[in-house]
DNA sequence: GCAAGGTC
C-alpha cells in the first residue's frame, strides 16, 4: 500500500481526485477522513500534529525560576491524537511512504513530523513530493519524480520552534511573575508580538511627543466662460514649489494681493497622460489589506476567506505569492463567469481583449497561488452578504488583474494672479481599463477647464485658510500587517492572529488599535532589559540562522545554544530589576482599570473583578472605604478616555462581540436608577393570584432594564428589555397576558415590541432555532423541517431517536441526525 | 497557564 500525507484534509481530497482519476472514495478512521482508491491511502494532518514543549515538572510558575527554562529540557508530543494515531496505523501496512505537505519551511517540518511518527512503525522508503499548486499538471508532475525530505530546512524550522518557545516562556513567566499575574492576566512577550506591539507603542508616543505647527494655505476659484475651477496658491522655496506658508504675515500679504486680483492670466498648461497598471493577484496581505478598506477587520477577512475556500469557492487563503501558476488558464477562469447574472459582462467583456496577460507582482513563491476564485462558482443566495462582498472583491481582483491599464489624462494649470502663482491639477479617466471591473481603487476625477495659455480668468471667492500640522495616524489593522510583513514578523497565517492576541491580553484597544498603560510599561521593561526580544532583529537574525541551517552551514544546535547564551545574558539583567519591574507592571494595570475620584473617600475608584468573575466598581481605598458601583453583567469592562463631567469618572464600555455597548459613567447610571419609581404594568403572573405581586418596569443600578416583580428578591421572576429608548406603555393590551403592550422609541424608527412575555418567548423560540441552524449541515430549512416534528432545540434534538425522526421528516437520514446529536452534545460539554 | 506556527 502507498500511504500519501498532506498538510490539511482539503489537499488530500484534491490530490486523491487528481492521481484516482475521480474514483476515490473516502473512509472515516478515528475521525480522520482516509481517500483509498486501489492499494493508495491519502490522509491529511491538520498542520502540526506534534508541538513542543517543557517536561511537566517544569509545569508550576510557581515551583520553577523562569531562567531554569534555558537550559531545560524541549519535549515532543502529540497535539492531535486522533490523526496521530490513524497515520500510525496506516504506516503499518504502508509499503511506501510519500510526503506532499506544503511546499514551504513549515511544511517541511510538519512533513518531518509525519516522517517520524511513520519511521516509529516500519522502515520502509519515505519520498517527499513538492507542488505549489493543486492543479492535475502540476501534482503529476511531482509524483512522477519524488524527492527526497530536506531534513536541513526542518532542522532550521525546528530552531524556530524551540527558540521561541524559550524566549515566550521565560520571559512571560517573569514579567507575570513579578508583577504578580498569574490567573488568565498573565504578561506575554513573544518575538513576533511584542515587536508589534513596539511598532504601535512607538507611533503612540509619537503621537503624544507631537506638537503642532501653524501654517496657511491660500486657494482662489478660477474662472473661463463660467467654467470654474479651484486653484491653490504656491511660491517658490528654494527651487522647490511649497503651498503651505509658514509665517502669517506673508500668508495675509498674499491673501490681500489675492484680494486684490482683477484677474489671472494663464501662464503654463501642461498635459501628460499617465498609464495606472492594474492592481498585482491578491496574496494575504494584499487582500487583507483589501478588505480592510471594504470596513473587515483582519481577522474577520480570514474567516470569510476560509469559508469561501472549505465551500471550495476560492482557493487556499494563506498565501505570500502574487504570482499566477503557468497552469492557470484565465480564459478558462473567465469563461466560468461569462454566464453569471453578477459578473457575465465583465468576464465576457475582458474576453473580448486581444490579448489576456495576468499581472505579476514581486512575490513569487512556492507555497500556494494568489488568492483567486476557482471555476466552481456560489449562488449569490448560499453566502451571505459579507461573504459575497468578499467574494465578489476576490473575483473582481482576479478580473482586474487580467484587465488593461487604465489611462488617467492629467492637466496643470498655473495663473498669475498680481504677482501670485496659483495651480490647478486636473485629472481625468480616459480609458477606465481595470477600473471597469474593479471598482474599489480611487478612480475620482478632478475636472479643470481647458483653457490656453495668456487666458484671462476670472479670479473669485479667495480664501486663506488657517491649518495645522497634523501627528502621524495610528496604524490601521491592514497598515500593521503591511509594516509586520515589510519586516519579516509572523507570517501570512499569523499575522492576523498576532493583532487580535494583542487585543484578548489587553495590549491593545479599538480601531484602529491604540495601547493600553500596560502594553507602554511592558514595552518599556522590555526596551530596558531584554531589547532583543522587542526588535524586529531578532526576527531577521533568525531569519539568517535559518537560512544557514537550511543551507548546511550552521547547525540546530548552533544556533540554539547560541540564543539560549544571549537569554542567559538578559536574565542576569533582569534579575536585579525583578521588583522595579514588577512595581512599574502592576502600576499601569492599576492606571487601565482606574476611572477617577472616589466620592467617600481620597482614593481612586476602579474595576475589579469578583470572586464568581463578574466586574463591579470598587475603591482602591479597600477596605478602609466599602463605597462600590455595579457594572452591566454582560461582556468585559473597557474604560474609555472620555470623562463624566458630574463625577469626574471615565466611561466604560462593555467588549461583548456583536453586544458591545458604551455604559458610560457607572456612578449616573446608578443615580438614574436610584431616581426613578418601578412604572407597575400588571400581576406578577408567577406569584400574582398567591402573593399579590405586580410586574413593574424597573431600571436597575448597574445600566439595565427589565420587566420584573415588585416581590422581588422574593420573587425573581423577570424578563427582558432593550437597554436604550423611552418605553411606552400603551393602552392595548395581550389577550393571552393581560400585559400592555410596549413600544420601544430609539432612533427613527420605533420597535412595537408588544407583550413583554409575547416578545421573550419569541425571543427564545429564535434562539432555539438559531442554536440549531448552528449546527454543522443543517440549514434553515431542515431546522424548519425538524421543528414541524416539535425538534425546536438543541436538548429536543438530544433526545430524539434518529431512526424515528428519519423516517417522520424526509431528506433526513438518521446518521445525520446521529451527527448533529454528537454536535449538539459538545456544545452543551462546553 | 508560557511562543509561534500550522489548521478548522
Amino acid at each position: 500500500m502507498e500511504l500519501i500525507i498532506t498538510e490539511k484534509d482539503n489537499a488530500a481530497r484534491r490530490i486523491a481526485e487528481i492521481l484516482s482519476e475521480d474514483s476515490a472514495e473516502v473512509d472515516r478512521r478515528n475521525g480522520v477522513n482516509v481517500y483509498r482508491w486501489g492499494d493508495k491511502r491519502v490522509v491529511g494532518l491538520s498542520g502540526h500534529v506534534v508541538g513542543v514543549d517543557f517536561p511537566p515538572e517544569y509545569s508550576d510558575w510557581r515551583d520553577v525560576e523562569p531562567v531554569e527554562l534555558i537550559d531545560a529540557e524541549i519535549t515532543k508530543s502529540a497535539t492531535k491524537e486522533n490523526i496521530v494515531r490513524t497515520l500510525r496505523q496506516l504506516a503499518g501496512r504502508a509499503d511506501e511512504a510519500v510526503i506532499a505537505t506544503d511546499y514551504d519551511r513549515e511544511g517541511e517540518l510538519i512533513g518531518k513530523e509525519a516522517y517520524e511518527i511513520i519511521r516509529d512503525e516500519t522502515d520502509v522508503p519515505i519520498k517527499r513530493v513538492r507542488f505549489s499548486s493543486i492543479t492535475e499538471r502540476e501534482v503529476k508532475d511531482a509524483f512522477a519524480e519524488p524527492d527526497d525530505l530536506d531534513f536541513d530546512l526542518a532542522a532550521a524550522g525546528e530552531a524556530r520552534q524551540i527558540i521561541d518557545l524559550i524566549w515566550g516562556a521565560a520571559l512571560t513567566r517573569f514579567l507575570s511573575l513579578s508583577a504578580r499575574q498569574l490567573g488568565d492576566d498573565f504578561i506575554s512577550v513573544g518575538r513576533v508580538q511584542s515587536p508589534t506591539l513596539k511598532l504601535i507603542v512607538d507611533r503612540e508616543r509619537e503621537i503624544e511627543a507631537f506638537e503642532p505647527d501653524d501654517y496657511w494655505e491660500l486657494f482662489a476659484d478660477l474662472t473661463e466662460d463660467s467654467q470654474s475651477f479651484e486653484a491653490q496658491y504656491f511660491y517658490d522655496d528654494d527651487g522647490k514649489e511649497a503651498e503651505r506658508v509658514w509665517d502669517e504675515d506673508a500668508a495675509e500679504d498674499a491673501h490681500e494681493r489675492l484680494l486684490a486680483a482683477k484677474s489671472a492670466t494663464v501662464t503654463e498648461v501642461r498635459r501628460r497622460t499617465r498609464t495606472d497598471d492594474p492592481p498585482a493577484p491578491f496574496n494575504t496581505t494584499a487582500f487583507i489589506s483589501a478588505a480592510g478598506s471594504l470596513g473587515y477587520s483582519a481577522q474577520r477577512a480570514m474567516s470569510i476567506a476560509e469559508e469561501l475556500y472549505t465551500a471550495g469557492y476560492i482557493t487556499y487563503p494563506r498565501t505570500d505569492n502574487t504570482v499566477y501558476p503557468e497552469d492557470l488558464d484565465p480564459e478558462e477562469l473567465l469563461g466560468a463567469f461569462t454566464d453569471t447574472g453578477a459578473f457575465g459582462e465583465d468576464a465576457a467583456g475582458l474576453l473580448n481583449l486581444d490579448e489576456i496577460e495576468p499581472t505579476r507582482g514581486d512575490e513569487e513563491t512556492t507555497d500556494h497561488p494568489p488568492i483567486h476564485p476557482t471555476g466552481e462558482l456560489p449562488n449569490r443566495s448560499e453566502l451571505d452578504d459579507d461573504e459575497w462582498e468578499v467574494y465578489e472583491l476576490i473575483v473582481r481582483r482576479f478580473f482586474a488583474t487580467v484587465a488593461e491599464p487604465a489611462t488617467w489624462e492629467h492637466l496643470r494649470v498655473v495663473a498669475d494672479a498680481n504677482g501670485c502663482q496659483l495651480k490647478a491639477n486636473g485629472k481625468r479617466l480616459v480609458e477606465p481599463g481595470y477600473h471597469a471591473v474593479y471598482p474599489y481603487s480611487s478612480a475620482s476625477e478632478n475636472f479643470v477647464p481647458d483653457v490656453e495659455e495668456g487666458a484671462e480668468l476670472a479670479v473669485s471667492d479667495v480664501e486663506l485658510a488657517a491649518k495645522q500640522t497634523q501627528p502621524p495616524r495610528r496604524y490601521g489593522q491592514s497598515r500593521l500587517i503591511e509594516r509586520m510583513e515589510d519586516l519579516g514578523l509572523g507570517t501570512k497565517s499569523t499575522r492576523h492572529n498576532t493583532i487580535e492576541k494583542l487585543y484578548d491580553r489587553g495590549y491593545i484597544e479599538q480601531d484602529p488599535p491604540r495601547p493600553t498603560t500596560l502594553a507602554k510599561a511592558v514595552v518599556e521593561a522590555a526596551e530596558e532589559f531584554a531589547d532583543h526580544v522587542v526588535s524586529e532583529e531578532m526576527t531577521a537574525e533568525l531569519e539568517a540562522d535559518m537560512a544557514a541551517i537550511a543551507s548546511g552551514e550552521a547547525t540546530l544546535d548552533d544556533v540554539t545554544e547560541e540564543s539560549r547564551e544571549m537569554l542567559e545574558r538578559v536574565f542576569e539583567e533582569l534579575h536585579e530589576s525583578r521588583e522595579e519591574v514588577g512595581d512599574h507592571l502592576q502600576q499601569s494595570l492599576k492606571a487601565d482599570r482606574t476611572l477617577g475620584p472616589c466620592p467617600e473617600s481620597d482614593h481612586d475608584l476602579l474595576i475589579r473583578q469578583s470572586r464568581h468573575g463578574s466586574h463591579f466598581v470598587g475603591c482602591d481605598g479597600f477596605p478602609d472605604c466599602r463605597y462600590t458601583l455595579p457594572l452591566p453583567s454582560t461582556g468585559q469592562p473597557q474604560v474609555l478616555d472620555e470623562e463624566c463631567e458630574e463625577h469626574g469618572l471615565r466611561h466604560v464600555k462593555m467588549l461583548a462581540g456583536r453586544d458591545t455597548f458604551v455604559h458610560g459613567c457607572p456612578q449616573c447610571a446608578a443615580d438614574e436608577a436610584d431616581e426613578s419609581e418601578d412604572e407597575v404594568i400588571g400581576d406578577c403572573p408567577e406569584c400574582g393570584a398567591d402573593e399579590g405581586g405586580d410586574l413593574a418596569i424597573k431600571q436597575l443600578r448597574n445600566g439595565s432594564r427589565l420587566v420584573g416583580c415588585t416581590r422581588y428578591p422574593d420573587c425573581e421572576y423577570s424578563l427582558p428589555l432593550p437597554r436604550r429608548g423611552e418605553i411606552e406603555v400603551t393602552d392595548e393590551r395581550c389577550d393571552e397576558h393581560d400585559l400592555p403592550e410596549l413600544i420601544v422609541h430609539n432612533g427613527d424608527d420605533p420597535w412595537e415590541l408588544g407583550c413583554p412575555i409575547c416578545n421573550y418567548q419569541e425571543y427564545q423560540a429564535r434562539q432555539a432555532v438559531d442554536d440549531l441552524v448552528d449546527l454543522d449541515g443543517l440549514g434553515e430549512r431542515t431546522a424548519e423541517k425538524l421543528a414541524e416534528a416539535d425538534i425546536e432545540t438543541l436538548a429536543d434534538l438530544e433526545t430524539v431517536d434518529p431512526d424515528e425522526v428519519a423516517t417522520t421528516v424526509q431528506g433526513v437520514s438518521a446518521d445525520q441526525i446521529r451527527e448533529w446529536q454528537q454536535q449538539a452534545g459538545a456544545e452543551a460539554a462546553d
